[in-house]
RNA sequence: GCCGCCGUAGCUUAGUCGGUAGAGCGCGCGGCUGUUAACCGCGUGGUCCCCCGUUCGAGCCGGGGCGGCGGCGCCA
């Protein structure tokens, strides 16, 4: 590792000293005896200007330099208030590790373009800031799960057959049978459970839908947690304090990052416990209020979820849907037997579903029962129901959408934009 | 699966009535006393998505195909 200190650590007060960086031409400009380039590296940007009369060599190779080049330059730190930043390096040497001829991404480039050439647009700063806020969400995941006593588990991507609907899983051989990959944990974290009692995992899932909307990828990561002894209200507020303290937690460590996305920070700052709690009958209510056309028992759509969005400046949970809107393995409201026990977490500013969550059907009866309804058949899920018959527990779990929590911090207008290279019904490369 | 839109230079695009395909960016050369995605001048660059048809002549009109984008459904 060469010795070299990140653009974003050069302040004014550093005046005179000497130092080394090491990054990619970020910007070049040049003006009769002088080039000025914006270096770029992992931190940020530094001018560095290369005047031909400190160092006609530096200079005469400065000059030759493309942008995105790989260099190691030299020099003295010198505030100026016409440098961006107002610091900047008095550069007086210049290694060219690997000179660009030309870069393919310009000035007009179109988003399509960019995902074409989503491996060079990784090294933009905004891409840069976008990827460092997933990464800190997660780390305060990982803080929060960990002082809360859940254990990380790693549960299987390859798949059997029939696990909800099987039109939305991808198929592929698998020797001589056919193996599915996964689009949720929650099956195996179930089954978890029962040695470890507060589980999670991290994981990418996988839905072979043909969706083309600005919050569905064919491959996404998917944070899941299933609890025993919890009902559907202690996992709530699991929830909540799960995802209240990622955002609180980033918004501390990455304040400068979020804000260069969003100016408005206060449905961020909103999000502390306890969210606000509808039912699905007041969502329904809410919107006929609206004049959206919607009865009792349908499920919400895209727009219905949005008008809805609109009322909340936090996030907020919709609970007890209607059971034929949802999966099978949800248990029933004992209390209105029309009913399942799951909650949505919905992001406020239109962003909708960041985590769906329910109470898990417990019985082994009434979850064959729920089966045979739903269509499905009972032998598919043979060790699924055994968790039923050795040692039966009220348990409860989510999963949340780590894409869409990060869409919805940033405010960004689809969640591509938060994945490293997305997947998606018409893109499979790069 | 359904609805709508779009394919012209490396990128972003203009193209009138059917008559030699144009610009900006990038790149190259030159200029410029401090630039801020610099600026100015000159130069460079085309399978007009593909096939068939109409026509003296098609980027443009007609038919078919392929690819992509946006939205719905599905969901996290």
């Amino acid at each position: 590792m060469i010795d070299k200190i990140y653009c974003a650590e050069i302040k004014p007060e550093m005046e005179r000293q000497r130092i080394k960086l090491a990054g990619w031409v970020y910007r070049k400009r040049e003006i009769k005896d002088k080039v000025f380039i914006v270096l770029r590296d992992s931190s940020g940007i530094i001018q560095i200007v290369f005047k031909e009369e400190l160092s006609k060599e530096a200079y005469g190779k400065a000059r030759k330099v493309g942008i995105e080049s790989s260099i190691i330059a030299e020099g003295v730190v010198k505030p100026d208030p016409r440098a961006p930043g107002g610091v900047e390096i008095q550069g007086d040497r210049i290694e060219v590790i690997s000179n660009v001829e030309f870069f393919p991404i310009t000035k007009d480039a179109s988003e399509e373009f960019l995902l074409d050439v989503r491996h060079l647009h990784l090294r933009s700063p905004k891409v840069a800031a976008i990827m460092k806020v997933k990464a800190t969400l997660m780390q305060a995941a990982r803080e929060w799960l960990l002082q809360d006593g859940w254990y990380e588990v790693f549960p299987p991507i390859f798949l059997t057959a029939a696990v909800e609907g099987g039109s939305t899983l991808f198929k592929l051989k698998y020797f001589d049978k056919t193996a599915y990959l996964s689009q949720s944990a929650q099956l195996y974290l179930e089954a978890a459970i029962f040695g470890l009692e507060k589980v999670w995992s991290l994981t990418p899932s996988f839905r072979a839908e043909k969706s083309r909307t600005r919050r569905h990828l064919t491959e996404f990561w998917h944070l899941e947690l299933e609890a025993a002894w919890m009902d559907l209200w202690d996992i709530m507020k699991v929830e909540e304090e799960l995802v209240s303290y990622m955002v609180q937690r980033t918004l501390e460590l990455r304040r400068k990052e979020v804000e260069t996305f969003r100016k408005d920070l206060t449905t961020l700052k909103n999000a502390e416990p306890p969210f606000p709690r509808i039912s699905y009958d007041e969502a329904i209510d809410i919107l006929q209020s609206k004049g959206v056309q919607i009865e009792w028992g349908e499920d919400m759509g895209a727009d219905e979820e949005r008008v809805l969005t609109q009322e909340f400046d936090r996030p907020f949970f919709v609970y007890g849907y209607p059971k034929h809107i949802k999966a099978f393995y949800m248990k029933i409201d004992p209390e209105d037997e029309r009913k399942a026990l799951a909650a949505d977490m919905l992001a406020p500013e239109g962003y909708g579903e960041i985590i769906g969550g329910s109470q898990r059907e417990d019985s082994y009866e009434k979850l064959v029962q729920r089966i045979i309804e739903e269509g499905m058949d009972p032998k598919d899920y043979e060790w699924y129901l055994d968790l039923r018959k050795y040692g039966s527990v009220p348990h409860s779990g989510f999963g949340l959408g780590v894409e869409r929590l990060v869409a919805w911090v940033l405010k960004l207008d689809h969640i591509k934009w938060a994945t490293l290279f997305p997947r998606t019904p018409a893109r499979l490369y790069p």
